[in-house]
DNA sequence: TTTAAAATTTAACTGATAGTTAAAAATTAA
DNA sequence: TTAATTTTTAACTATCAGTTAAATTTTAAA
């Protein structure tokens, strides 16, 4: 038992090969620009090996982006744990996900490409674990808020999902910003951080309107 | 001349004729799933003409997502034109982005998806009329914000290129959720358009903010 | 009507690449 | 030693974007 168990750990260290291989290579090139014989050659490891651990190469894929969310997870987890007001938790959680962007912007890069409509199915294990993370940021985030509506650091007049999708949707879009927004602040001489510290001004009245506007 | 100019003209309305036929076919299977055989029998036209047309199926796309953001701009121009002051301007734009992803849902579609990645760079001529497209509306809103700033409808603590970029990018994903946003809203019963609403009650404190909160 | 240019078809071709397969070889557990 | 598991080998299929060059048709203009 113990024995075939170290076969296990064994099998599971190939894999683990092999995925960093694929990251080496998708974080070099991109998805699309990326062949199947290149991840094997950078694995030192034969094609159909790849085959062998994984479905297909999006499967590969989708190992690669769970190390990266499950990064985030764990930054979301130790923000909702913060001695603080929901407020705050809610801030930390943004800023957590800023903090991701620049410290792995590569995995960063492959979470936001992973959500396009290319990728938007799959049953394998992998994708859904990635589901079940990306479900409990969510509810972290939900929890926060509420958190925030009790202690009366949050606005009490919206729903606390929508809430969470509304900033997360913003937050990451901001991080991942188009052609054009690029280009636009460029133009205007803004740093992307800058607009990222900005956002903030922008949202906390949105977060918090002591005057409880209708209509 | 005249003559000339007829031919012309019909080339330009056999090109029409290809863009319409690909346009179906993209509608239909999105980007990855389309042949170009497959367009070329849409079109009842051989291959090797799309390929005198266009450059290649980049191309091709780029022209039908070009139809898209046509219409689009014109929303923007009509919202601008408005007889109001600057923050229902603004609103006004932000509704008619969601008008349009009713109205032309597949446009939409592609008008996402074609700001991908995949897609962020070329050299072509309709690729840099999207880009122009854009870069005037997005022009529009800054306008309308400074209209709003100035009339004290919008607060003026905040860059208006920073807010256009803000109120552009939630909107756009909060019309183009990802699988997991989808999922949750679902399992809430929380209908898209609800959550549309939504959307407006919670950015409203942050376009006009009577309290110049600073940190 | 003639002629030259432009538009369109035909069909076969190249090159890339994901994915398959089946058998052989190497490694490991028992 | 043996049987199961892991890994390699290498050749194969299928699909598709993109090319090409010659033939044919259509059109503009003289």
């Amino acid at each position: 038992m113990s024995k075939n168990s170290r076969r296990e750990r064994e099998k599971q260290q190939r894999r683990n090969m092999i995925i960093k291989a694929a990251e080496n290579v998708f974080f070099a090139k991109g998805y699309d620009n990326v062949t199947m014989d290149e991840i094997a050659n950078k694995a030192e490891v034969n094609k159909a090996l790849l085959y062998y651990y994984f479905k297909n190469k999006e499967a590969l894929f989708s190992a690669v982006n769970l190390c990266g969310v499950q990064i985030l997870h764990k930054i979301y987890v130790k923000c909702f744990n913060l001695d603080t007001d929901g407020y705050n938790k809610v801030k930390a959680m943004i800023q957590g996900l800023f903090d991701f962007s620049k410290e792995h912007p590569d995995y960063f890069r492959i979470y936001c490409y992973a959500g396009t409509e290319r990728f938007q199915m799959s049953d394998e294990e992998d994708a859904q674990e990635i589901v079940d993370l990306r479900t409990g940021m969510w509810r972290l985030m939900v929890e926060a808020i509420m958190e925030g509506i009790e202690d009366g650091t949050i606005r009490n007049d919206l729903d606390p999902v929508e809430m969470s999708i509304y900033l997360n949707l913003l937050a990451l879009s901001a991080l991942n910003l188009d052609f054009t927004s690029k280009m636009v602040l460029r133009a205007r001489n803004i740093s992307t951080d800058k607009f990222w510290e900005d956002l903030s001004t922008f949202l906390d009245p949105a977060l918090f309107s002591s005057q409880k506007m209708k209509k």
